[in-house]
DNA sequence: CTACAGCATCTTGTAGACAATAAGCAATAG
DNA sequence: CTATTGCTTATTGTCTACAAGATGCTGTAG
C-alpha cells in the first residue's frame, strides 16, 4: 500500500508542500515516491527484477500508472529498462561510481561559483536548518539519520545558487549515491570517523559560505569532496 | 503518424543502431522521439496545451503509451504537466536561459577537465567527423544544417570525456536549449557572423583538445561560449 | 448590466482485458 | 549423457472503457 510519508529532497521527488494541498498528487508520483524509497532504503536490490503485475498488488494500483512511474525512475538512473524484458534495479559498476562522484563534485562547485556570496540571505536558511539536524544526530550518536541528514544538508547548500536545473540535476545525482550506499552497506557504518567532527566539518563549509569568501568555501570543497571521494572508492573496490 | 527518422544525438532519444534492429522500438520511444521532434521544430509551440485525444490520432497510438512518453518528456524538461490540467510545451522565461547556459558552460568545462588529454583516440571520431559536417554545411552556405551540426559537434566533444551520466546530462540541456531557438526563430539567423568563420572556430577548438593542451582549449572553451551566451542572452532580452 | 451559481462538456486519471513476445522446461535425437 | 528444438507459461506492450475532476457557458438574481 501506498504511505507517502514525504522525507528529504535526498529522498522523494516531492511536489511542493503547498501543491500538495491544493492537487491530491496522482498515483504516478505515488508510486514513483513509494518505490524510490524502497529501492533506496535497499528493499529493492540492485540487479532485482521488479514485476509490475507484483509491485501493482503491492501498492494497490493498476499497471499504467505504475508504468508511468518506472518511467520517471528510470530517467531518474535508479532502474533500467529492457524491452520486452522487463525493468531492473539500476546494478553500479565502478565506473558508475566514478561518474556519480565526479558528477556530484562539478554540480557543488558549480552551485558555490554562482552563489557565493549569498545575495539572498533566505537562501541560506534550509542549510542552517539542516546542518542543525545534522548536530542534533550526532549529539545522538545516530550515524544513519546523520548521513541522511547530510545530504539534505549538502543539497540545501547547492540551493544557494537558486538554479532550478541545478537542483534538479543535483537531486539526480544524490539519488544515485544512495544506491550506492544501498549496495556496499558497509558505507553506511564505516563512512565517516567522528559524528562530532563530521558536523564540524559541514559547519565549517557553511560558515565560509555565509562569509562570502568564495575561493575559501571552494577549497574546503575539494578536501570535503575529496574525503568522500576515497571512502566510497575504496569501499567500492572492496566490495565490487 | 510515427516517422522515426532517426536524427543526431541532439534531436533523438535514439536507440542504438544495432538494438535497434534486434529489438523493434516500443511505442513509447517512437512517441516521445517524434513528440520531441515537433517541439523542437517549432511545430508544437511554446506554452502550447498537449491534448491526448489529439495526439493519439496524430501518432495512431493509445493513451497509455502517449501518456508514458509525456513522464520521458517531461523529466526532459521539454513539457510540463499540472495535474488534472494536462501537459504543455515549456515556457522559457530569461531565467530558464541563464540556467540552460550555465549550466551547459559547466558540463562542457566537465568534460574538458575529465577527458583532456585524450586517451583513446577512438573518442575523437565522432567529433572529428561532426566538424566535417560543419565545414559541409558551411562551404554549402545552409545556415540552419550547420546550427544543427555544431550541436552535434558539441555533443561529440563532450564525448571525450566518456562519461554516461556526463553524455545524458548535457544531451538533456542541448535539447532544452533547441527549445530556446524554437522560441526566438531570429537567433537561428542571426546567431552567427560568418559561416566560414564558424566553422573554423569549431576546428581550432578541437584541434586545441587533440593537442592535449587541456588549459588552452579549455580559454578557447571559455570564449566561445562567452560568444554563444551573449548572442543568445541578448536575443532573449529582446524577444522575451 | 454585472456577478455568482449551477450545469454540461470535455479532458485527464485509472482500471481491467487482450495480444505478442521472451524465458524456461521438457522431450527427443544424436 | 548432452545438445537442440519445440512447447508451455509468464510477463510485458498495448488497447478500450469507465470514473472523477476541471473548465467554460448559460441562466438568474441583485
Amino acid at each position: 500500500m501506498i504511505d507517502n510519508t514525504a522525507s528529504g529532497p535526498a529522498a522523494g521527488g516531492g511536489a511542493s508542500p503547498l501543491s500538495s494541498l491544493v492537487h491530491p498528487p496522482s498515483l504516478v508520483t505515488l508510486a514513483a515516491d513509494a518505490i524510490r524509497k524502497k529501492i533506496l532504503s535497499g528493499e529493492y536490490e540492485p540487479g532485482e527484477r521488479l514485476l509490475e503485475e507484483r509491485l501493482t498488488e503491492e501498492l494497490s494500483i493498476s499497471r499504467p500508472p505504475l508504468r508511468e512511474a518506472f518511467r520517471t525512475l528510470e530517467n531518474e538512473g535508479l532502474i533500467v529498462t529492457r524491452p520486452r524484458r522487463g525493468s531492473f534495479v539500476s546494478t553500479l559498476t565502478d565506473k558508475d561510481v566514478y561518474e556519480i562522484l565526479t558528477l556530484r563534485s562539478v554540480l557543488e562547485r558549480m552551485a558555490f561559483e554562482l552563489g557565493i556570496p549569498v545575495k539572498n540571505p533566505a537562501l541560506l536558511e534550509p542549510a542552517r536548518s539542516a546542518l542543525l539536524e545534522m548536530e542534533r544526530c550526532a549529539a545522538e550518536k545516530d550515524r544513519g539519520a546523520l548521513v541522511l541528514a547530510g545530504y539534505n544538508f549538502h543539497y540545501a547548500l547547492v540551493g544557494i545558487a537558486d538554479h532550478q536545473r541545478l537542483n534538479h540535476a543535483y537531486a539526480s545525482v544524490q539519488r544515485q549515491l544512495l544506491l550506492c550506499m544501498a549496495r556496499n552497506l558497509i558505507a553506511r557504518e564505516t563512512f565517516y570517523e567522528d559524528l562530532d567532527h563530521h558536523a564540524a566539518r559541514h559547519r565549517h563549509l557553511l560558515e565560509l559560505v555565509e562569509s562570502g569568501d568564495r575561493d575559501a568555501a571552494l577549497a574546503e570543497l575539494a578536501v570535503h569532496g575529496e574525503r568522500s571521494f576515497e571512502s566510497m572508492a575504496n569501499n567500492s573496490a572492496e566490495t565490487g
